[in-house]
DNA sequence: GTCGGGCTTGTAAACGATTACAAGAACGAT
DNA sequence: ATCGTTCTTGTAATCGTTTACAAGCCCGAC
């Protein structure tokens, strides 16, 4: 037997299927029929379906996350945050991983006018115009975790990573660090590039010079290892470049690392260690995103916190609030960053 | 103006609505009809709607993945394995995270009568008569990856953690350690149990008393730190109470410690350099799941793998193998363990 | 020429809820 | 007693698809 519909419970209980409906949505109703409807669902067991009901009222009380990775624990953190606020206001969250590639992202953009969730909040690692357009046109509201240029028309919360980057900095420099690298992820992204530039700017303001950069092929561990000794080059280079007298007692070509993301500076961490360079006597290392990883590495990492989870919280917020009024003007809302300071640059 | 339903592409186009949707479907139709139906959904931009879609059809082509806790990476693993499989099969995978409580399960089983996803795929930690129940009569197809009664009557895959815990003893004692502790999470828990007493087992084999045995709180990083004290407590009683001829050169009071999972391995393992003892030199430390973070972790953690991705990607072949055909009779996969080595316990 | 069979296409009935509207009941005011 | 108002309940339309069934057409075989 299958499962009892609006239909059945409404001729088991003698009444009309619009009572039972009113019954179950709490309109006003008699006493007698709302105990005798509810006598009935609970006998039968009956649960209605959300499929009609999406149909009917245009909602399916589900909301998409997309973020490029799950596996980055920056994620599971911005995860966490929606899922309460969404949850909470009676929404399903359905989580979807992109990629890094932005093909992807536009595809789902433009799927999610198919209605299976009534709003996306997505959290892009590239942007392109084709991504901006979908964006714009989507049938259904968009919040962007991260950056957008504006004419996409959607509202967007996102980070200050500019000044992480400079609280970073005045940290390192305020406890005696001043030869210092940075380990990018890939700088053909948006949080590529504005960690670049937040990177060179607040090294200007100290009147620095870069010890080193290098660029990781991606935001991941593998990749943090990989491109460290890439690093270590650069520095060479760079050491070579710049003046010989750097007096620094150790062998290190840098006396810190800021890396773009927690992951790459663990993994950076791991190939540190096995070139013998110790953290942080030898090099200070500072990662970004303060994610879980960060208290669970050792060292303990000392991190930037981007906010990621008050992102994550804001943006679900905004997301409710526009599948409300679809009509308000967007909003830009940025989170102000902070450091965690750890062991790994005390 | 409103999406163009598929109304409007049959008038559009001149046809009937029966033909756009069986051109859209992929049944037989002359390639004139096929040519102009696609060329109106191109031109109006339609997109069918996946709400009166499923109503019809009563498919979703959505699952929904339940899991403990987003942040333990090895829920990372499992939901990459079956996002992988179930994508692949045209299924959108919806994430729950039900937190530790048995009842929230109950609910979540239970709610999946409302029919917004066609099948669930559960990792319980905690197992009662009362989820038994409802997943024995749960309305859509149900698959669990863990440990539950045959008389639930659905597919299982699980891992075998006391094989799992012998290759880790085997390990340890073949590589001269003897005196080994053991970290357990909640003994209330499903792994929590089959590993206490894998541990007892495999120790049994080899003729061993543990060295000391505590238990976590809880499966997290913060659980373990939070239980070393615990341990080392529990060992210098134990030592006490055994034999006083144990000629280790250290201070440690076991040396090595087997942990139930990778965050209880990382958190203790924390606490073990704040005690100063080195690992492994002072103290071998074996984790449970080779999730990312035993990669990751520093020195990098051996671990017992059980299989998250394989146990991952066959629960979700099961699922859709019984969306497909619910009469199969219910399979229980067992997946079997291996071991990684790394420095933590070489 | 007619008939039957195979294709293609259209009409209309589902799917299971919500909800606008109408009808009936109850009750107080005149 | 009658009328109007308010409250409750039922009937039926609707959401946007899919699909069973029927009808129409074309074509070859007898």
């Amino acid at each position: 037997m299958s499962r009892p519909t609006i239909a059945a419970v409404a001729q088991a209980a003698g009444v009309s299927v619009a009572s039972v409906s009113r019954v179950l949505n709490g309109l006003p109703a008699t006493e007698e029929m709302t105990e005798r409807v509810q006598r009935v669902v609970e006998q039968l067991g009956y649960v209605p379906d959300s499929r009609a009901r999406s149909l009917k009222v245009g909602r399916t009380f589900q909301l998409t996350l997309a973020v490029a990775d799950v596996g980055n624990p920056v994620y599971v953190t911005m995860m966490r945050a929606v899922e309460e606020v969404v949850s909470a206001a009676g929404y399903r969250l359905v989580v979807t991983a992109t990629g890094a590639d932005v093909v992807d992202e536009v595809a789902l953009v433009r799927g999610m006018a198919r209605g299976y969730a009534d709003g996306l909040l997505i959290s892009p690692i590239r942007v392109d115009e084709d991504l901006v357009k979908s964006i714009r046109e989507c049938e259904v509201p968009v919040v962007v975790a991260g950056n957008v240029p504006a004419r996409a028309g959607v509202d967007t919360v996102r980070a200050n990573s500019p000044k992480g980057m400079l609280l970073a900095v005045d940290h390192l420099v305020a406890t005696g660090r001043t030869n210092i690298a940075f380990l990018n992820g890939p700088a053909d992204t948006v949080p590529g590039t504005a960690r670049a530039k937040g990177f060179a700017d607040a090294l200007r303001k100290h009147d620095l010079e870069p010890a080193a950069v290098a660029e990781a092929t991606d935001f991941t561990f593998a990749a943090g290892r990989a491109a460290a000794p890439d690093l270590l080059a650069a520095a060479g280079v760079a050491s070579v470049n710049s003046s010989g007298v750097r007096g620094s007692a150790s062998a290190a070509p840098f006396d810190a690392v800021i890396c773009a993301n927690d992951l790459l500076a663990v993994g950076l961490m791991h190939e540190l260690a096995a070139a013998e360079l110790r953290v942080p006597e030898d090099v200070a290392v500072v990662g970004m995103d303060d994610s879980e990883l960060a208290e669970q590495s050792f060292p303990p990492l000392t991190s930037v916190n981007l906010g990621s989870a008050e992102r994550g919280r804001r943006a679900a917020e905004l997301l409710l609030a526009r599948i409300e009024d679809n009509d308000r003007r967007p909003r830009r809302i940025v989170v102000q960053p902070s450091l965690s300071v750890r062991r790994s640059a005390p």
